[in-house]
RNA sequence: UCCCCUGUAGCUCAAUUGGUAGAGCGGGCGGCUGUUAACCGCCAGGUUACUGGUUCAAGUCCAGUCGGGGGAGCCA
């Protein structure tokens, strides 16, 4: 008999019961083997094409069974070939009746194998980060993720937007979002000095002080003077020392740019996008989700079908502060002072979205002084046209604005905050040029993530994490 | 960076006021069973993170070091 092409868990199990009868071929790793001394054996195999394993039904007559089989355990990878047959047992509703394995690798010392088919806790699988794609959680993490990202894409492109792969590594040092990694080929022990003293990076790879982005929007802006509707996805670093459960080193940020758009417009793109992406998560990935649902966020699917039917709320700044204030003068207490002026701490945001709202709200119209220099003045002088959308359980999970597009306004604002406007040169260049009213956002990809799984950390959303002190593997 | 918590078997966790280290899972062997986080019995498995201190006696108390977690700030 002629050897079946392979077949993944995922296309098995959607065929379903219409592939019984046919012989079949599947490749995975072991879950989990059970012993019936009946004179079979179940193993439970995945490929990570799905949720699911696929449980074999093992005869001891294959001539490999006391020798290959008996010896299984998690985390063996072999291939089986067999007939799909209607499930006898509960769990399944199809099942593969082995006709021959054949082990491809075999786990060299079950007894210290890291990854057992019971509970691990998070912590302990960050310490073997290679191998905890192959539980369950991370399995349905990394399906997640595509399918997040997908969407991403998707949405655009079905939008008439273009992805823009803006620079890695950046020779601006005015992105001005936060701590910089430096990008270097010097000798960190003795670096080529300037007749002051300094660090002379005119010898340096790029003739000069480079640095990973901590964002794509100035970069991205120039594209949107020009393709009118674009955006990112990529990578993007920030060195700041932050020790929590929100933040990474390194991490994915989609910032989409709208030209001849203003705030609303913006604040109606981050919506239709994130009900886009968790519309999708909810078509395709019901398996994982359920999963998440069961084991580690009891309302996640809830929050999520919630999410996608109802409208943001929206309000100014202004409004969020009065509200925060009715709220302490009826006896709400926060640990930190609410007062026109004030960048809200996660308190508010939380108290705001969670208990005042109940769902995602989009907070326009900032101080100025709170925010970037590039984001637009509105007409009173006190305010700029920035975006905060805050959901609940995650705090904000979007950051836009309108930005500045007339030149002297722009000025103006570089001057009261001291940034050298040469430097700048050609962003300032686009307000000189056939300039617009233009907008954008960016939108932390694994923060999407979190909000949608319930996983706590935002390191377990990310295959590899990087954070301080962490960039093992 | 600050505050709090924490480190015991391969993993998840117990161990009273300080009194000689235990269970479940996983692993090995055997039994049983179309099994499903299978079940039953037996066995192996530990310098209690490390260094020092207090004490007749330290997993337990103290100090330091290292690691981990949670919260805050910053942000996405």
């Amino acid at each position: 008999m002629s050897t079946p092409s392979p077949i993944t868990v995922a296309n098995l199990f959607k065929q379903g019961l219409a592939l019984v009868g046919t012989r079949q071929r599947v490749q995975g790793w072991v879950r989990t083997r059970r012993d019936s001394k009946a004179g079979i054996s179940f193993v439970a195999l995945t490929d990570g094409s799905c949720f699911d394993s696929v449980q074999a039904v093992v005869p001891n007559t294959l001539a490999n069974y006391e020798s290959d089989v008996l010896k299984l355990t998690a985390g063996c990878a072999l291939e089986i070939v067999g007939t799909v047959a209607a499930s006898q047992g509960k769990g399944q509703a199809v099942e593969l009746h082995a006709e021959s394995i054949e082990v491809h690798g075999w786990v060299e010392d079950p007894d210290t194998y890291p990854i057992s088919p019971k509970q691990h806790s998070f912590e302990y699988l960050r310490d073997v980060a290679h191998l905890r794609a192959r539980t369950n959680t991370f399995g349905a993490i990394g399906r997640v993720r595509h399918c997040l990202a997908m969407a991403v894409h998707r949405f655009f492109h079905e939008n008439g937007f273009l992805w823009v792969h803006t620079p890695i590594v950046t020779g601006s040092d005015c992105e001005g979002a936060g701590q910089m990694f430096r990008v270097s080929t010097l000798d960190a022990l003795n670096p080529p000095r300037t007749p002051e003293g300094k660090v002379d990076y005119t010898q340096d790879f790029f003739g000069r002080e480079t640095n990973l982005t901590v964002s794509g929007q100035l970069n991205v802006e120039t594209w949107c003077m020009a393709l009118s509707k674009v955006y990112t996805f990529g990578p993007t670093f920030r060195a700041e020392n932050s020790n929590t459960s929100r933040h990474l080193a390194e991490f994915w940020m989609i910032e989409p740019e709208i030209a001849f758009a203003d705030l609303l417009t913006d604040a109606k793109l981050a919506e239709d996008l994130l009900k886009y992406m968790f519309k999708a998560l909810l078509a395709e990935r019901m398996d994982d989700m359920k999963f998440f649902a069961e084991r580690i966020d009891k309302g996640c699917v809830e929050r999520l079908e919630k999410f996608v039917a109802a409208d943001f709320a929206r309000m100014d700044y202004t409004d969020a502060i009065s509200a925060l204030e009715d709220a302490v003068k009826k006896g709400v207490k926060f640990e930190y002072p609410v007062r026109w002026g004030i960048d809200m701490q996660s308190e508010h945001e939380r108290w705001l979205t969670e208990t005042y709202i109940g769902r995602p709200v989009a907070v326009m119209n900032y101080p100025k002084e709170i925010k970037a220099f590039y984001m637009r003045q509105n007409d009173a002088g006190k305010t700029v046209a920035a975006l905060d959308i805050l959901a609940p359980g995650i705090g904000e999970i979007v950051g836009g604005s309108q930005r500045e597009e007339r030149l002297e306004r722009l000025d103006a604002r570089m001057d009261e905050m001291g940034l050298h406007k040469a430097d700048y040169w050609w962003y300032r260049d686009l307000r000189r040029y056939g300039t617009v009213p233009h907008a954008g956002f960016g939108l932390g990809f694994e923060r999407a993530i979190i909000y949608a799984t319930g996983m706590a950390n935002i390191r377990d959303v990310i295959p590899f994490p990087r954070a301080p002190k962490t960039a093992s593997f």
